[in-house]
DNA sequence: TCTATTTGGTTGGAGTCTAAACAAATGATA
DNA sequence: TATCATTTGTTTAGACTCCAACCAAATAGA
């Protein structure tokens, strides 16, 4: 129940130099507010285990120059997977997220035994092919689209996927002997900003992403905040409209019928001649270029969900005070329509203390993200681990 | 910026004992998860402190009989203020938050300054009549309808009243030489449920205080979670009819417009003679009394709200899947009409996982629990500091 | 060359926590 | 009645975290 509050402060000087590189143990010291001495020693360590080289010296206005210290992103590797209901990708980065090796397989819907074995296939078949040494890959992130229990590493909830209730975390670990985390997708989507994106400068900050649907991934104290049993950041289900659409969740008027692509196309489909009860994943291009050549149903599409993606983000606001709001995902295609009136309805909506210095952006679109966000989460778990015990070395 | 994470386990120790006793030194090892040895000693800090006593032994199905600890409740006494508009309210509890004074006063609108020496004189009245030595008074909560900065102890926005931008906490730590905890009515209601009420069985969950406006406090782990600028839970605000109802904070269809008090006054006032724009405090016991006697337009007045918070509860859950959502205040007075339009709304709204295991409570309405609660941040603040230096006592 | 200044390492010690051994108490068993 | 197994709680040695206070090294400028 209790836990042991060891090594929280290494980690915390490891992150400094990970962010802030080049950087000298003085400089850490000043910032971290640790003893000279305490930083010291966990930059020997750190040394020692490879994670941190010496290079070169800085520039001090007097005094003997500081020894510049560097984050090795390349001492260790970990795997980053991202399954869909009908493929997985697979990016193998570095420490900073730097993808060294991606593919996408189409996945069949054979049972999860044999869809299990697929994936480790893929795994083994990239690792060769890129070179690297499997030791030298020290943890593997997964992206699921949909409910997870996190802690047993359980697909709970996803749409026909043949891989719930069966244990990705338990099975993959057994097969590989490193740590596996599985997660949903938007929240290692927000790990992955927050280690490497704009998630870096924000104690506490929340992720939506917006594509055909919605989730999100809540960020607070620096920390991922999972809720009682996992599911926090389901930002998709709170209910925008009372009275409104039904939802396949049972519900009525969810965010997601509202402020998600799966809603502009509702909106714009019969513009472009298309049956409004289905939907077309490349919604927004079409419509943003529409837009971009004058046409009112497009900007008024364009509209209509920033309206909703800004009421449902003022309600985040309010409920969690966050120094930031990103929004990421597909949705980014139309930042330049959409993200103005996100603003400005998020403005009316907030009393001003709320909102005098909060951020709110809209992320860069890269198909990779995501990806690279459950390598993320690998990342942060080696990390932890890395700093959570003086003697250890991953060889 | 980084910190000292000494002695999180002691006040973790410290609660069990205050939350179970009487118990055993072994039990308290076996569900902290710590060492007997490292339980040992801070009992005996503890004991030498005077928060806990040896209270007797226990049974043992074999072997030595366990020493029964006990929570010295009257080992220390905190004082709690409630600021209203025109009043103060003022209990002095002990530390279990029993209360052994208490007192209302009027207070006029005469500045800051006279204000403050008001709030001294009730204070100091209060600890001489009820007899208590004020070296055994600890701390001093306070409560405060609108927005705190609970860091620098000053109002930052509230309804029409003499004390914003001014830092109560400095001016009553100088004059009473005790640590002053100030925070908004919401917050300290949901530490005093934390501590005293049913919020002590969950480590996540969200208090919502529904009477006149709607406000809410938020607790993760185990701790109140105040956000990046200290106003998480302004749940008020929270947008349920974006094409709806002004609200008085600039935006449109607040929470607060549709699931408080003033909304069921403003849904039912016709039907009592009433103009609808103004707004009676008593409404509830109307209205409920009313519905009581089968009338129909109470009934659904109290449907109407009813749903509201519904909508509300259920993004509240979507985005913080707590254990449990805790509704306090004077809505409890309705409970009977009002909870079971919350729970099937609540049920239709979320997906499975997410409500599986939730409790979702409407606490009995007491006239005092915000004060206590007020005290409660009080006596939090304590216990912290209590646990997190060994040598120290209050004497 | 000397000095003031800054970086970074070393040392002693306080504090947190554990494992292991030990002492004390007690019901059951021989 | 004596012994034994069992459980409680204490003591001790030691690992780990962290800091204050030095000390050593490096360097720009007097």
């Amino acid at each position: 129940m209790t836990e042991n509050f060891k090594a929280s402060n290494r980690r915390a000087v490891l992150d400094f130099i990970r962010t802030r590189y080049p950087i000298s143990r003085s400089q850490l010291s000043r910032i971290s507010g640790l003893n000279k001495a305490t930083v010291s020693g966990f930059v020997t360590d750190f040394l020692r285990q490879g994670v941190v080289a010496e290079t070169g010296s800085g520039v001090a206005a007097a005094g003997r120059k500081p020894v510049l210290l560097s984050f090795v992103a390349d001492s260790a590797y970990v795997i980053g997977l991202l399954l869909n209901v009908r493929s997985v990708r697979m990016v193998i980065t570095d420490l900073e997220g730097t993808i060294v090796w991606q593919t996408r397989e189409p996945l069949g819907d054979e049972g999860a035994s044999s869809t299990l074995d697929r994936i480790a296939i893929i795994i083994e078949d990239g690792v060769r092919r890129v070179g690297i040494p499997f030791s030298s890959i020290v943890a593997l992130g997964i992206g699921v689209p949909g409910l997870v229990d996190f802690q047993a590493g359980v697909i709970v909830q996803t749409p026909n996927m043949g891989l719930s209730s069966v244990s990705l975390k338990q099975w993959l670990e057994m097969r590989f002997h490193i740590p596996v985390f599985v997660d949903n997708a938007a929240n290692v989507s927000a790990v992955g900003e927050k280690l490497f994106g704009a998630g870096r400068h924000y104690e506490h900050f929340v992720y939506v992403s917006v594509s055909t649907g919605i989730g999100g991934g809540v960020v607070m104290n620096g920390q991922l905040q999972r809720g009682a049993f996992g599911f926090a950041g389901e930002f998709g289900h709170m209910v925008v409209e009372p009275h409104g659409l039904s939802c396949r969740c049972g519900g009525q008027g969810c965010w997601e019928m509202y402020g998600s692509l799966k809603a502009l196309y509702r909106q714009t489909a019969r513009h472009i001649g298309e049956d409004p009860a289905a939907y077309r994943p490349d919604i927004l291009v079409t419509v943003v270029d529409a837009a971009a050549r004058g046409e009112t149903w497009a900007i008024e599409g364009l509209n209509y969900i920033g309206f909703y993606l800004g009421v449902g983000v003022a309600s985040i606001v309010s409920a969690f005070n966050p120094h930031a709001v990103l929004i990421g995902n597909e949705i980014a295609i139309g930042a330049k329509w959409i993200m103005p009136i996100i603003e400005t309805v998020v403005q009316t909506h907030c009393s001003l203390p709320i909102i005098k210095d909060l951020t709110l952006l809209m992320l860069e679109y890269d198909d990779n993200k995501a990806v690279v966000g459950a390598a993320g989460m690998g990342i942060d778990g080696f990390l932890d681990q890395l700093t959570h015990r003086k003697i250890r070395r991953w060889c």
